[in-house]
Order: structure tokens, then sequence, then C-alpha cells
DNA sequence: TCTACATTTCAACAATGATTGAGATATTGC
DNA sequence: GCAATATCTCAATCATTGTTGAAATGTAGA
């Protein structure tokens, strides 16, 4: 269960113009991810910064990395993308729970597959 | 249909401490809102202060205020959360649409009542 | 091992954002 | 109109953050 201090971090994270491109290419590219050199390309921004800005991804839990060969692939953290809004919306359903809660579950669900874990 | 520039905003506004649990607050009040002044001894800040974040969120278009006799009440513009998520992911489906898209339009409709449009 | 490639670390500067207190504006009831 | 309440604007200060270039690290192939 994400806590203020995690969702402060992840939505700052996302506040920011390049960082917020990073997490769309990455969710678009899926579970498969892309290189750091291929992300600084395509948000057009110098490797030095690309790789600023996914630290600062990496430690608000929005992201992951691995390495390839020579390059750096990352990726989408589904889960805490999911954490993240779950967090917004918590208690967001009053008297109509029978719609939210489900639609926030549903959500959790579809982001989130088996064996991809809130921990980066 | 949400563009970056707003997104950017919007993360940017619910990336701060303050204004994240003045969303928050606002999001549990549901759409009955809360004066500025209650807003302000719930999250810990001054009048002074409560009203600069008040401002951010308005132009980030997560809040909208109303008159009512001395006080100003807030409250969370559900369009606006919807937008903000469903921009972060878009394309997100690869290869699931059928479990991911339905899950974005549900949430969407349960945060977005009749009559509560993204433009505030 | 030597060279090329991919990414990261470091230090410095510029730009942006948060907080504060004093004063201004708007609303209500006497 | 006057006093009290609620909120907002403004200017100044302080802290954080984004960007850049040079140098360091790690990896692959000849």
């Amino acid at each position: 269960m994400m806590d203020e201090r995690q969702a402060v971090a992840a939505f700052a994270a996302l506040g920011q113009e390049h960082r917020l491109r990073i997490v769309r290419a990455l969710v678009e590219a899926g579970p498969d991810g892309l290189a750091a050199g291929v992300l600084a390309g395509q948000v057009g921004v110098s490797g030095t910064n690309v790789s600023f800005h996914l630290k600062e991804l990496s430690r608000a839990g929005l992201i992951r990395s691995r390495r390839d060969g020579r390059s750096v692939i990352y990726s989408a953290a589904f889960a805490g993308l999911s954490g993240l809004i779950a967090f917004l919306l918590r208690d967001c359903c009053q008297g109509r729970p029978e719609v939210c809660t489900p639609a926030v579950d549903a959500l959790a669900a579809c982001l989130c597959p088996p064996g991809d874990t809130a921990d980066a």
C-alpha cells in the first residue's frame, strides 16, 4: 500500500515534461521496455539528461531497469502506476462504491500482470 | 481530451505534499466540497499558503470553487482527475485492450458524474 | 588489450517553486 | 456605515530542481 511520501514523489516525478514523456513511451512500449539511448532520442534530451530523469523515475518507483549487453533497458513499473492511482482515488466513492471500487480494481488488475510487484 | 501540457501541470500540482493532501481531502469530501479555511486547518498550512496552493490546483484543472456566503467552497474536479489518469495510461493495453480499456472507461464514468465536464 | 559504444557520475549554473507577513478585497450582521 | 470574518494579492526570501559539459564506468568485439 503506497503512502503519502511515495505518492508525492511519484506525482512530482510525473510533473515534468521530459519525465512524463519517458513514462508514456515506456507505458506504450509495454513490458519489453526501451533502452536509455532510444528514450533520449524519442524524448529529445541528451544522454546525460535522460539518465538524470531515469534515476528520478526509478527512485519514485515508476520504472525499472535491466542491463542487456551494453544497453540498459527501462520499462514501466505497472504496479507503481496502479498504486499511485489507487492512492489518489482512495475514498472517492461516496454513495457509489459499487461502481468505483470494481473500476479501480479492474484497472489495477489490467496494469499489474502476475509477477509484477510494487517493490521495484 | 487532455494534452501533454495540461497533464504535466496537473501532475506537478499533485507532486507537493500540501496540495496532494488538499486534493485527497476534497476527493474524500465528495461533491459538497470544503471551505478554504477548513482545508487550511485540515492540511496544516496558513490561510495565505492554502490560497496559493488552491490557485495552483485550480489552474491545473483539478479543483473548482464556488462562493457560499463569506466562504469559498472548493471541490474536486472529477473530470480533471479522470482525464489525467486516462492520459497517463493511454496505449497501455498491448495485447489486452479487452481488459484495460473497459477499466479506464468505468473509472472515468465513476469519477465523472453526469454534468461534471472537464472544462472547469 | 585496445578501441568504440552506452550509460552514469560529478560540479556548476540558471531557473523555478514554496513560504511568510502585511495589506487589500469581499461578505455578513449590527 | 462599521466591525468582524474569510479569503486573496503582492513582494521578498529561501530552498529545490533542471540542464550542461567533462570525465568516469561498464560492456562488447577485433
